[in-house]
DNA sequence: TATCAAAGGGGTGTTTGCCCCTTTTTATTA
DNA sequence: TAATAAAAAGGGGCAAACACCCCTTTGATA
């Protein structure tokens, strides 16, 4: 009998072309093909659609891999995740592997490691190549705390922040006065050692609070 | 006898799935894989890895699809070019179909339509779905000049523009006197539809005038 | 020599950044 | 449970920076 795979992607073509090489594996064969997390979800409701592996892109539309992770480990535990991603980001990988991914693969491998990756998971539990252990490594003695620092209610008003918007109009649609908004940027600057809306703005790009 | 496929893709494992579905083709088999464009190019130089068709990842290390493509119509013109890419970036595509290639695929499509989109290229020339003819038409009457009007000096002015410096200091950086920076600025914003320094960063990085 | 663009300037009102300080809400713990 | 932190929210005032007028000088060039 061999193990049962469902594939979640976004990119059909993508999506399709995997199935083919995971129905080619001798121990494997494909169940479904998912275009995006919600889909899974919906389907897994029929106890026959509920697979051993689940093989799962992180950039999804709708609903993202790490998302739905979290909410499969919720209901089914049993089902295994092997993440799938072009994303090298460290801050991801580690969302992806705390949601309950037994493994991450990035695109850029053979498909014998695919195979390889696919049989550790189910038959040992988890499956890692020695970037991503260094990486779990290196994230047990972590540099203190380097941006934990940011609340909720911040991370809004930065998004906002990032706009033609003066702060005085970011107050109004945040229904705060605009004190409490000049409060939030002045703490924002003192803690990331900022000098300006500009450097802001800036630093909201490059860590992907604000996509321009 | 079977059209001969070469795939372009830097993710390996997209790479070897995608063979795995033209193999599966009954028109087309595959004579090999490349992970960038220069391997393209260094293998062609043997005549007996020359194809019918080439598949061409757009987004790659080391050469991109559209520089790899304008040098493979130079040496080879009569191989023909399928691009393939996430990419639905307008500029991106246009590049991509002036550098020669006979079609635009996006990933996100049925196997399918990949093996009609060959047969079409193959045997007819081109394959272009709507939405890219769409665009080709689109482009036949392009909106006046919209890019042109910033010249070189305030290009510079924009990049300086995206870091913490004022505008004072951004003159003195370019031995410029505080007014005249002003009076770039001003004109820029008058240009671009622009009210403030937040709007100018985020126009530039969005046009990749500055990369964060 | 007329013209046009780049460079520079004066003046003014608004926005921003940065001090200080008070009230309200939410946890924490003695 | 009351006492006490400690956040979140709001505020006054001020100087610097920014945005927006309208205007002059300079230099190339047609």
């Amino acid at each position: 009998m061999k193990y049962s795979v469902v594939i979640v992607e976004d990119h059909i073509l993508l999506s399709q072309a995997l199935a083919g090489l995971v129905n080619g594996f001798s121990k494997f064969k494909i169940l479904y093909l998912c275009k995006n997390g919600r889909e899974l979800l919906t389907r897994l409701k029929d106890p026959k659609n509920i697979p051993d592996v689940v093989l799962m892109d992180i950039n999804m539309p709708i609903m993202n891999g790490i998302e739905t992770t979290i909410a499969l480990k919720e209901e089914y535990p049993e089902v295994n995740v092997l993440a799938l991603s072009v994303e090298e980001d460290e801050k991801t990988i580690l969302k992806m592997l705390r949601a309950g991914a037994k493994g991450y693969l990035l695109k850029d491998t053979e498909k014998s490691i695919l195979e390889n990756a696919l049989v550790e998971v189910q038959e040992t539990g988890f499956y890692h190549t020695k970037d991503v252990t260094n990486l779990l490594l290196g994230s047990l003695n972590p540099k203190k705390e380097n941006k934990v620092l940011l609340k909720e209610r911040e991370m809004e008003f930065i998004k906002h922040a990032c706009t033609e918007k003066t702060y005085k109009e970011i107050a109004s649609d945040m229904c705060l006065s605009p004190k409490t908004i000049e409060g939030y940027r002045d703490s924002i600057f003192e803690k990331l050692h900022l000098k300006n809306r500009t450097g802001l703005v800036i630093y909201a790009i490059k860590n992907k609070i604000f996509i321009p």
